[in-house]
DNA sequence: CAGTATCCGCGGAGATACTG
DNA sequence: CAGTATCTCCGCGGATACTG
């Protein structure tokens, strides 16, 4: 069934979060603007995400609470995007995880060092 | 493309990192094993996944040195699952995750309250 | 009990072209 | 510059039936 399942059996705000993680492009988002990337052109340029895409995920990311356009010019109408409390308070996450990232670069080797997974991509 | 995706020039372990939340069973799995559920069985009851998916997801996280299986009977071979040192460290990323997940339930409401995303399910 | 095998739907993501 | 609109691909996930 993909995302939208019914969570409600598992107790956890976890699940939640998930919710906005099933989109594996929003923490990448959230982190490009927490880096200072605040437009439209910026982050797509920065992450090489799919304009559409981008959008998308702009538009989750707005409805989630986790981030707000900010218009800066109202000529044209023109919106920079800005973390809200919300997701300030994911970026230390964002940034725990990427450090775990780093650490484990995707594979530990459980005892033998030669192990599994040597960076699918 | 979806995952797999060449993150390369993003020069993040986030990204790293992702590509294993991509697949959003995965943390929960981490979770419930975290949580004591060790036994295919019990996880799968534990979280309601579908047995070929938990198969699917026990295998990248087993691929990814996150969670290692041991045989606890080998006359009908038996494994369990247990998590690495990799998997212990995310472990209270999770938890971070679950609680941001709690406390900003899938929405903050950027200033009204009313807001966004009423669980899209 | 612990998986494996199939079949299928949905939606996320890519590429690209177009508009204000 | 900041999107929107289309179209397509494909992998995640669900359901279910089968095997050791």
């Amino acid at each position: 069934m993909a995302p939208r399942k019914n969570f409600d059996h598992i107790p956890h705000g976890l699940a939640r979060a998930l919710s906005v993680m099933g989109e594996w492009w929003t923490p990448l988002v959230v982190h490009a603007i927490a880096q200072g990337h605040h437009r439209f052109e910026e982050i797509q340029a920065e992450l090489g995400i799919a304009r559409n895409i981008l959008t998308d995920r702009l538009n989750t990311v707005v409805d989630k609470g986790v981030v707000e356009k900010v218009e800066y010019t109202q000529r044209p109408r023109r919106y920079e995007y800005r973390l809200t409390k919300a997701g300030l308070e994911l970026v230390p996450i964002l940034e725990m995880l990427e450090k775990w990232g780093n650490k484990w670069n995707g594979n530990n080797g459980p005892d033998d060092g030669s192990a599994g997974v040597p960076a699918r991509v």
